[in-house]
DNA sequence: TATTGTTATACTCTATAACTATA
DNA sequence: TATAGTTATAGAGTATAACAATA
């Protein structure tokens, strides 16, 4: 069935992201991480002692729903929280979340360098700037968390 | 605080696709659709009489999930099913769908429209390509229906 | 007064398994 | 034997409201 709706960017757009989300998830299951897990330990490991919050408004991830997601990475011994003050609490990587976040580094590289490598060569370049501009010219239009 | 993952086409693109669906779903509470609703309408005005099967191979959307998706807009007049065989049903939108249809393509054509403009000109016309890329690029991977 | 972490909750999307009836 | 429609169910992701404690 020809589908109408190829030709227009909205939608490829749609069904590029969820193919390619599904696909990184299977690569994933391996490591027993989603794609957000890895997402957050990447963000952790990157940067020093975040708190949930911080890590939530730079993910776009709701604070209430960051906790489950915490919770889980903890509970694997991946991720421990730290106060920070008595209200705050950092998220450190365990050395166990270290390890892990060397391999998801790994899979997530290689995942990422696939992906590109299917753009044809003349469009490539183009690809990164194109989405960036989809992705935060979308600001006003975006509810606010 | 500084996102390390911005450099990766993959996580933009996800991005980039969540802003979109997010804007368009906005753009269409007023019609008392949801992007697949809006999806499934193009689909079956453009198409004719398909089966709910063809839609959903179409659009992937898994044979069950049809089913509500279908129950909702019979629900509100817009689709009905007709007998093909004393096994299949045919798609067809009612009078107050084909209405709903010229509001809904008006909606998408003006949403797409100002998509493409938010990418800068010198990226606009490689990113349908690289995006069709990268969907049906990803067909190995992905699992079957 | 604003922010952090949290609980509870609900809605959407998506996925699988299984059933009936029919091609 | 394969396909169409359906039901039931479960897992993810995401959203809001509200609360206590603390900055």
């Amino acid at each position: 069935m020809t589908d109408p709706l190829a030709g227009l960017p909205g939608y490829a757009l749609r069904r590029a992201a969820n193919a390619m989300m599904a696909e990184l998830g299977e690569r994933l299951v391996g490591e027993s991480l989603r794609v957000s897990d890895a997402t957050v330990l990447i963000l952790v490991g990157a940067k020093g002692r975040p708190t949930a919050s911080r890590i939530g408004q730079t993910l776009d991830i709701r604070r209430a729903n960051m906790v489950p997601l915490l919770d889980r990475l903890e509970a694997a011994g991946l991720i421990a929280r730290e106060p920070i003050d008595r209200k705050s609490l950092a998220i450190v990587l365990t050395p166990a979340g270290e390890t892990k976040l060397r391999r998801v580094r790994g899979i997530v590289a290689a995942f990422e360098r696939e992906l590109i490598e299917r753009v044809p060569a003349e469009h490539r370049d183009h690809l990164l700037p194109a989405l960036d501009a989809l992705w935060r010219g979308a600001e006003g239009a975006q509810s606010a968390q």
